[in-house]
DNA sequence: GGCAATAGGCTTTTT
DNA sequence: GCCTATTGCC
């Protein structure tokens, strides 16, 4: 049988508080864990329990998380315990029941070969229908009304229900084109993120026996971070844990961050309601932090009122206190954050890995970013622009979608001039035209494009090719694996040479971003049990960054707050500090919302282990100005018993002098007949030597740009060679 | 229909 | 400040 490998004795490695949770198998359970409190090993050996208990097979077993990340963390540990995880059901919510759709979806008048749309195909189906219907797109913003309707679905609210509810002329329009985007996703054979939990819901509504053979499967269900379930998600779980009631559910209602996308801290109430006569567990020892940082984070978090109230501890050490750093902008910000671990690399014996940079909004990544390469540091971003939502990436997917599913109209669209084939705007508003008059969907509608009027003959070839080519895709779909499949697309379509052949930056960075793009699909073929096209495509929509970031390399991860829920470091960093940055502007007047952030500051804090760096700086250049800025009201709410303020001294004669190169360089930039008399032209040209802090000592090879934009290559004497802005490059003359 | 230049938006967070 | 989508010209 399925025997735990540690054999009964596992349990021992628990604290009676985890222990308890574990063996409370039967019956609903509430566990509240606190960060750090090992919530992620309850759950794990809670199935490892189960199992060892053979109260059910594996396959009887579901577990849901929010990411992959967390998935694949916990598939490991089962692992460990179990010697194998291959049958429990353990994912994210949107991959478990993306599957069970695959499977089902058909009963309710769906095809299981339906594509998944991700937030800018959905924005981009908003956009053709206000076109449809001639609304400006600039009276009413796509990416709002996409928000609306999703958060719509996520409540489960139908369009009829919206449209009968609402007030606003903005609300009235988004009541006309919720119901027309249903239709049009179904016509395309596409589900939309919201739809991977919408839709089982209205399958086991609509198909009782569909429910209850799940019912009767998933014995015991388990859900990770459940503060963070919206109401549909609830519903989900509701519905399938309402014979057994083996409902499973952990959570920390100061770490609920996902309210603005639908999570629902009432789900909690809801579950102490639906399932009456519950075990509630609360878990409150922390594993993880310093005295010092569980101090710090609970004094912040005691602020909230909306809170069902809980204090972590620790029997760590007090630990080092908080670190306050006041800077001057953003510039200095990096500076003493490359600082700060390069004194803690040398007196902590830490490596880079050990580290985190976190903050708010992604764009400030850059200046961090700048600060750590200019210092010769590695580090890896997490996040920011995915890798599966780049253009050039996004453009070879929607060729894949076409051909898993010809009916997908909005990748047809997409593709259909891309590369160029001389098929325009006003060819496509014809065929689409002729189309919808034919009652054929657009791609069947190409096909029989010699019967549609007014296209001169030499487009109809072209689009006859074109759909040739299609056609003959599709065939070959399952007759050659899909990493062949794909390499036939991108070399025939000729997506990668146009890249190739283009030489600048940008071009070549989507070539290489095509290749890897080709190597994940290799990848996903070698892994995969039984590959297919669609099985990569379902891979790829579902999948984010922090799921392929790896902790083993030795880099600093830089990373959004959010980014960072559920992830641990000995050193981490929280920046950007300031009123209107963290708490964002947006939160100011709503007290709801103000408590989110702080939930935020909560996580961001409670990440750290050993060490917790804070920065707030006086200006800082937002969007395109620069602007004067007060520390976060945050920071006046941490005891101040823990917190060391580091007001270090003030800038070194290079740094002031940098500035004050900026400021004049601003100035000739608007006034170039000045240009010339800028000193620093005179200073820096090529073949001067000079001295870099990190690079050691080298020669400028080459100059280009002018003003601020100027840039120096320099062929250091260790042999590498770099390309610098001049003005934020630290160098010294020789 | 294709291409280059420009305007405009973005910046809260993501499955 | 950067990126994209749209505009206007060829």
């Amino acid at each position: 049988m399925f025997l735990v490998k540690k054999q009964s004795n596992f349990l021992s490695d628990l604290n009676p508080d985890q222990r308890q949770a574990v063996e409370a198998t039967e019956g609903p359970v509430l566990i509240l864990a606190g960060a750090g409190s090992g919530k992620t090993r309850v759950l794990t050996y809670r199935i490892a329990h189960i199992l060892d208990q053979q109260k059910a097979a594996p396959w009887e077993i579901l577990a849901m998380t929010f990411t992959n990340k967390a998935a694949s963390e916990m598939k490991e540990r089962v692992k460990v315990l179990v010697g194998s995880d291959k049958n429990v059901w353990l994912g994210t919510f949107h991959s478990v029941f993306a599957k069970i759709l695959r499977w089902d979806v058909s009963n309710i008048g769906y095809s299981s070969e339906f594509v998944i749309y991700d937030a800018d195909d959905q924005e981009r189906l908003v956009k053709y229908i206000l076109a449809d219907m001639g609304i400006n797109p600039k009276e009413y913003a796509p990416k709002s009304i996409r928000n609306i309707i999703s958060r719509q679905k996520n409540s489960l609210v139908s369009p009829e229900s919206y449209a009968s509810s609402v007030n606003s002329p903005f609300e009235k329009v988004v009541a006309q084109i919720y119901p027309l985007y249903q239709d049009r996703l179904r016509d395309n054979m596409a589900f939309d993120f919201d739809d991977l939990i919408a839709m089982p819901i209205r399958l086991f509504s609509e198909c009782p026996d569909i429910l209850k053979k799940y019912q009767a499967r998933f014995r015991y269900i388990l859900v990770d971070e459940y503060q963070d379930t919206n109401k549909a998600q609830y519903m989900l779980l509701h519905h399938l844990a309402k014979d057994s009631r083996n409902l499973c559910v952990v959570g920390d209602d100061d770490q609920s961050i996902y309210r603005w996308r639908g999570a629902d801290l009432r789900n909690i109430i809801e579950f102490e309601k639906d399932f009456p006569n519950y075990h509630l567990f609360r878990l409150e020892q922390n594993y993880r932090s310093t005295q010092t940082i569980l101090q710090a984070a609970n004094s912040v978090i005691e602020n909230n009122k909306d809170r069902k109230g809980k204090t972590l501890w620790s029997d760590r050490e007090k630990g080092d206190p908080v670190e306050l750093m006041e800077v001057v902008d953003e510039r200095e910000e990096a500076q003493k954050v490359v600082e700060s671990i390069k004194e803690e690399v040398f007196k902590g014996k830490r490596s880079f890995h050990e580290f985190a940079v976190l903050y708010r909004t992604n764009a400030q990544s850059r200046s961090l970013e700048d600060g750590l390469r200019r210092s010769g540091m590695s580090y890896t971003i997490v996040g920011g622009v995915r890798f599966y939502e780049r253009k050039e990436i996004k453009d070879v997917l929607a060729y894949l979608k076409l051909i898993c599913n010809p009916r997908d109209s909005l990748s047809l669209k997409r593709i259909i001039n891309f590369p160029l084939r001389g098929i325009g705007e006003s060819t496509l508003r014809r065929i689409e035209a002729w189309a919808l008059n034919n009652g054929l969907d657009l791609f069947r509608a190409i096909g029989e494009v010699e019967a549609i009027p007014d296209i001169p003959s030499r487009i109809k070839k072209s689009v006859v090719a074109f759909h040739v080519m299609m056609q003959k895709y599709i065939a070959l779909k399952d007759k050659i694996t899909p990493n062949e499949l794909v390499r036939t697309v991108v070399d025939e379509t000729g997506l990668l040479t146009m890249y190739k052949g283009d030489t600048s930056v940008e071009g070549q960075g989507r070539a290489e971003n095509i290749r890897e793009f080709l190597s994940a699909v290799g990848e996903y073929v070698d892994s995969s049990e039984s590959p297919s096209l669609s099985g990569f495509l379902e891979e790829v929509s579902l999948v984010t960054d922090i799921d392929s970031w790896n902790d083993k390399s030795n880099a600093i991860t830089l990373m959004t707050l959010h980014c960072a829920k559920g992830l641990e470091f000995p050193v981490v960093f929280i920046t950007g500090l300031e009123e209107g940055l963290f708490p964002v502007p947006r939160s100011l007047d709503e007290p709801e919302a103000l408590e989110e952030e702080r939930r935020l500051f909560y996580v961001g804090l409670t990440r750290a282990k050993d060490k917790i760096y804070l920065s707030w700086a006086e200006r800082r250049r937002l969007f395109s100005d620069m602007n004067f800025r007060i520390p976060s009201r945050f920071l006046d709410e941490i005891d101040p018993d823990v917190v060391r303020k580091t007001k270090p001294a003030r800038q070194q004669v290079r740094f002031e002098r940098s500035r004050f190169h900026k400021r004049i360089t601003e100035q000739f930039d608007t006034h170039p007949e000045y240009e010339s008399f800028s000193q620093e032209d005179t200073c820096f040209q090529q073949g001067t030597r000079v001295r870099h802090e990190m690079f050691g000592n080298g020669t400028i090879v080459n100059m280009e740009g002018t003003g601020a934009k100027k840039k120096v290559v320099v062929q250091f004497e260790n042999g590498v060679k770099k390309k610098f802005l001049l003005q934020y490059a630290r160098f010294d003359s020789l």
